[in-house]
DNA sequence: CATTCTTGTGCAAGCGCTTGCATGCTATGC
DNA sequence: GCATAGCATGCAAGCGCTTGCACAAGAATG
C-alpha cells in the first residue's frame, strides 16, 4: 500500500478593512425609533402587533425596519421575555459517529419545522453524562425545551425534566408514572401484526431480533411477539428473543448463530432494516433462499437509503415514517412551549403492513422451497 | 399490497403539581451572592477566575455554586458580553432529506469540538434564501459565528459575510479575492495524482464523474485532470470531464452512457464513493471487471458505511476524513472568534492514496483483461 | 360645557449578567 | 507614626429589549 502525504498549511494574516466591514450596521431599537420620531416602546409594539397600536402606526414602522433592516437582538428579546424561541435536541453524541442511524431522518423532519416556526434549533450532543446537559440546558435558559430520544423502560431522565420544569418532548415511551408528551410508532401493534403474519404462514420457530431490552421499544416489541402467540394458545420457542443491538452486524451474527443451532428457525423478525440486512446475508450464506426456504419481515422506519422495497427479495415490513415523528415532536414541544402551561401530549403514529416477497409458508428443514407472493 | 392503519390517538391533560416542579429552583446569580454574604460583582468574578480575586474567596464561590446548582444564565450572560458562545451551521435543508451525503460526517466532527469547547451548536438550516439567513443571524446575535459549506467558484456569500462583520470559516474554498478562512481538501493534489496514477498504467481514454461545475471543488478537479494530462503532453478526449451531481444514480447513468459510446473510456475517476458505486454497476451490467477491463479510481471522503474498501473489488482511491474536516472548521471558528481579532486562517488537509484492486492496465476494448494488483 | 372614555404614545423598571471605577482595608516603607 | 501601596470587594451603569402603568388629547356622553 503505497501512502502519499499532501502538504497541510496554516497562515494568519490580516483581513478586511475596519471600514469596510462597519459598513452598514445593523440599527438597534432605539435608533430606529429615533430615526422615526417614537419611543422605543411604541416601536417595539407596533413590531409585534400588539393591539393598541393603530395600522397606521404599525405600517409605518414595519416600512422603516425594513428599510433599515432592523433586526431585534436575540439576546435582549430572550433576556426580557424569558423566551428564547429555541429548542434543544439531545442525543448520545455516537448516534452522529454510528454508521448505522435512523437519527439524521429524526434530525430532518425537526429541522423543518423549527424552521417553519421560525425557531432555532439546538444540537446538544453528550458523551456520558445526559443529566448534566440537561441540567445546564434548563438553568442556563439557552432553550425553551427539549426532545429526548430513545427512552429506556424506566426512564429517569422524564423525572427529572418535570422537576427542572423543563418542557420536553420524548421519541419513544417509557413505564414511568410521571406524565411526559411523546411521539411513539406503534410498536405494539406492528410486531404483533409482523407475528401473525408469520403465524398464519404456519410458522412457530420464529426468532426475533430485536433491539436493547432497556430500551422500551424493544421490550415492548419483545410483549408483542409473546402476545400474539398467546392469542393463538401458542408458545414460541425458548429464547426466540434476541436482544441485541440494531446494527447489520449483529443481525448478521445473530442469524448465524440460529440458523447453526439444532433448530433453526423457519422466520426471522428483525427491529430494523440494517438487522435484516444482515439476516438476508446470514441467510444467502447458509445457502437458502428468502421468502423460499426461509421468511424474514421487519419493522422499517424508512430510512434514507435503505428501504425493504429494495431488498432482494423485497422485504416485507410494517412501515412508519421516522421523519414524520421528527417533525411531530418539534410540533409538538412548540405547541407545549407556546401554551405556556404544562400539557401533556400523546400521540402515536400509525404504521402500514406491506407485503412482498420475503414471506412464504413454513417449510420443515430441507423440505420442498414455496415461494409464496403476497399482494 | 394489503396496508394495515394502526390508531392515531392525541390528547391533552394537566402535568405535575405546581410545588413538585418548583422543587428547588436554580438560584439566579444575586441569590447566590446573597448566600455567600458577598456582592454579585464578587462573585461574578470569582466564578470567571477573574485575577484580582483571592483563592479563598473563588473557592468558597465556587464550593456554594456547585452546592447550590448555579448555572449563569446564557441569555442575560450574552447580552452583556456580546459572546453568545455558540455558532451556527448554515446548509440547505435538503442535504439532509437526501439519501447520499457526507453531511452528517461533517456535523459529527463539528459537535464533538463544539462539544468539548462549551460551545454551543445551532442548526440553521435554509430552504432557498441563504443570504437572508446569514443576514438574520448576524443582526439577531444568536451566534457568534457560522460555518457554510459547499462554496462555489465565484460564492458571493463571502462578501455579504465579510460585509456584515460576522465571523466564518468556509469549507472549501472559493475564488473571490475577499478574504476568507477555510478548511479544505486537497482536491487539487489529489485529482492530479488519480490522474496521473491511471495514465502510468497507460489509460488515455478516461471519463472523470465530477460534481457540478458551480462548486468550486469540482471545478477545481476538473482543472488538476487537464494539468496531469499536460504535464505528460497528453491531452484528453473531448467531453472527458461529466459535471453530474455527487449520487449514485447519476454516477450509473453517466457510466452507462459513456460504455455505450463509440469508444468507451478503460478507466473512470470518480468524485464520491456514491458515484463510484453507481459505476462499478453500470460496469457489472456490461458485463465487465473492475480492475481487469476497466478501471476505476475514486475520492473517498471517509462516509461512514460506505468505503472504497469494501467495494468489490476493492476501490483504489485518496482518502481524507471528512469528520477531521468539520473538528478543523469548528476549532477554526472558534479560535477566530475568541481571538476577537479578523484573522485568516486557511487549512488544506492532506490526503493519502490507497491502491488497492479497481486499477489495471489499459486494455483496447475487447482485450485481454489483465488483472493487477498494486501495493 | 364639564365629565368620562378611548386612543395612541411614552416613561421607566426590569430581565440576569458583566465590568469600569471607586472604596475601605491591611500591609509595607521610611 | 503617617503616607503609599496593594488588595479584596462593592457600586452602579449598562447590554437591547419588553411591558405595566401613566399620561395627554380628542371623542363621546349627560
Amino acid at each position: 500500500m503505497d501512502r502519499v502525504k499532501a502538504q497541510d498549511e496554516t497562515s494568519d494574516e490580516g483581513r478586511g478593512s475596519e471600514s469596510e466591514r462597519l459598513h452598514k450596521a445593523a440599527p438597534d431599537l432605539k435608533a430606529l425609533a429615533i430615526a422615526l420620531g417614537l419611543s422605543q416602546s411604541t416601536v417595539s409594539r407596533a413590531l409585534r402587533a400588539h393591539p393598541g397600536i393603530p395600522e397606521t402606526t404599525r405600517s409605518r414602522v414595519a416600512a422603516a425596519a425594513e428599510a433599515m433592516g432592523y433586526r431585534p437582538n436575540a439576546r435582549a428579546r430572550s433576556l426580557a421575555t424569558g423566551r428564547a424561541e429555541a429548542i434543544g435536541l439531545v442525543f448520545p453524541l455516537e448516534r452522529l459517529q454510528l454508521p448505522e442511524t435512523n437519527f439524521v431522518e429524526v434530525l430532518s423532519g425537526i429541522s423543518t419545522v423549527v424552521t417553519r416556526r421560525n425557531y432555532s434549533l439546538l444540537l446538544a450532543p453528550f458523551e456520558d453524562d445526559e443529566a448534566a446537559v440537561l441540567r445546564k440546558l434548563a438553568a442556563s435558559k439557552t432553550v425553551d425545551g427539549v426532545i429526548i430520544t430513545r427512552p429506556l423502560v424506566d426512564d429517569p431522565r422524564i423525572a427529572l425534566l418535570n422537576r427542572l420544569g423543563l418542557p420536553f418532548v420524548v421519541h419513544g415511551r417509557s413505564e414511568v408514572s410521571e406524565p411526559f408528551s411523546f411521539v411513539d410508532t406503534d410498536n405494539d401493534a406492528a410486531f404483533e401484526r409482523l407475528t401473525t403474519l408469520l403465524l398464519d404462514h404456519g410458522h412457530r420457530n420464529i426468532v426475533v431480533v430485536n433491539g436493547l431490552e432497556r430500551f422500551r421499544y424493544a421490550a415492548t416489541r419483545g410483549k408483542s411477539f409473546l402476545r400474539a402467540f398467546a392469542a393463538r394458545g401458542l408458545t414460541p420457542q425458548p429464547g426466540a428473543i434476541e436482544f441485541v443491538s440494531m446494527t447489520e452486524s449483529t443481525g448478521y451474527e445473530t442469524a448465524m448463530r440460529r440458523l447453526d443451532a439444532l433448530e433453526p428457525p423457519t422466520a426471522f423478525i428483525c427491529g430494523s432494516v440494517f438487522q435484516a440486512r444482515g439476516v438476508y446475508r446470514a441467510i444467502a450464506e447458509h445457502g437458502l433462499r428468502v421468502g423460499a426456504d426461509i421468511s424474514v419481515v421487519c419493522h422499517d422506519d424508512g430510512v434514507r437509503g435503505i428501504s425493504a422495497a429494495d431488498f432482494v427479495p423485497p422485504l416485507t415490513a410494517t412501515a412508519t415514517s421516522i421523519g414524520a415523528a421528527g417533525e411531530e415532536l418539534a410540533l409538538m414541544l412548540i405547541d407545549q412551549i407556546e401554551a405556556g402551561t404544562p400539557v401533556t401530549m400523546r400521540r402515536i403514529l400509525p404504521f402500514d403492513l406491506i407485503l412482498r416477497e420475503s414471506v412464504g409458508l413454513a417449510v420443515p428443514s430441507g423440505g420442498l422451497p414455496k415461494a409464496m407472493r403476497a399482494g
